[in-house]
DNA sequence: TACTTTGTGGGAGATTGTGGGAAGAAGTGG
DNA sequence: CCACTTCTTCCCACAATCTCCCACAAAGTA
């Protein structure tokens, strides 16, 4: 299973549209290909699952027992904001315009490869994410999540 | 088994009649095709199940014990709110006025697609609802039901 | 250099969301 | 039982949006 990894920065143009970047196409499974889904993250950025990706998430979410209020709330929230959606011919996505505004894209947008999803930020967010994160406490939460996993 | 997803705003007419938001059209399977079932949610909005899904709904409360008074009042509280609808020619759905005055739909109607149904909010009940659940909560609640499930 | 791939732009046609009129069905009161 | 009103359903219309297609320059590759 190989993972999305890099970082690639594109322009949109008028109609909200991206070219979806070349390398990260390369990771695609057959299985997926060219279909998404899209939501927003739990940062100010938006997920991009590949297609066979999703369906593992929607197992699980169907596995939710809606006839617990929590358990509505859990799937409603999740499923809100997401959207499917595929590369055109030209191996672009056309990004949702409730989802750019949220995540605050614009003009450009980030990709971000990360193991089984693809993150899009806007520039801005990214810059203000990063310096959020000072390489002290980087370094610490580093060892916190990787440093006992595999002894 | 694709489920509902994506959350779409639209407006009722003078007649109450909305458009069916084409996006969530795509997931109908040809079985339920264009055929509904709504009724009065749990919390205060509709839900919208596809034909083939509501038989499901049926067959469930189907085994309900109508022998006792609790079971006879889930089956009768469940059911008498509902009815049947179906897409006419423009995909616009007529919705019952006694189901919009309850759920508080005026001009605008919210479409949130959950799993196996349809959600259909009045925009303010939707902000109330959302501004109930703390960030906090959410991450909690997200947790507790989605956490233990692959462990 | 010649050729393919990649990123970007734009136009034409189809789709979608919305409004309103006219024919038909159903309920109301005499 | 009939005339009248109201509500519903079906049809047509139109503007905004989205898709699909073609185009082309820049960058990478052989």
């Amino acid at each position: 299973m190989p993972s999305f990894k890099g970082e690639y920065e594109h322009a949109l143009d008028a109609k909200g549209r991206v070219s979806f970047p070349a390398k990260l196409r390369k990771y695609l499974s057959p299985a997926a290909q060219e279909r998404f889904t899209i939501l927003k993250g739990l940062e100010k950025c938006l997920y991009l699952y590949p297609e066979d990706q999703w369906m593992l998430v929607e197992e699980r979410l169907s596995k939710v027992n809606t006839f617990t209020a929590e358990g509505r709330t859990v799937v409603r929230n999740f499923l809100r904001s997401a959207e499917d959606l595929e590369l055109d011919a030209a191996n672009r996505l056309a990004l949702p315009s409730k989802l750019t505004e949220w995540a605050g894209i614009q003009t450009k947008a980030i990709f971000i490869g990360s193991g089984s999803r693809i993150e899009i930020w806007s520039p801005d967010h990214l810059d203000s994410q990063d310096q959020s994160l000072s390489d002290a406490s980087w370094q610490e939460m580093f060892e916190n999540v990787m440093g006992n996993n595999h002894p």
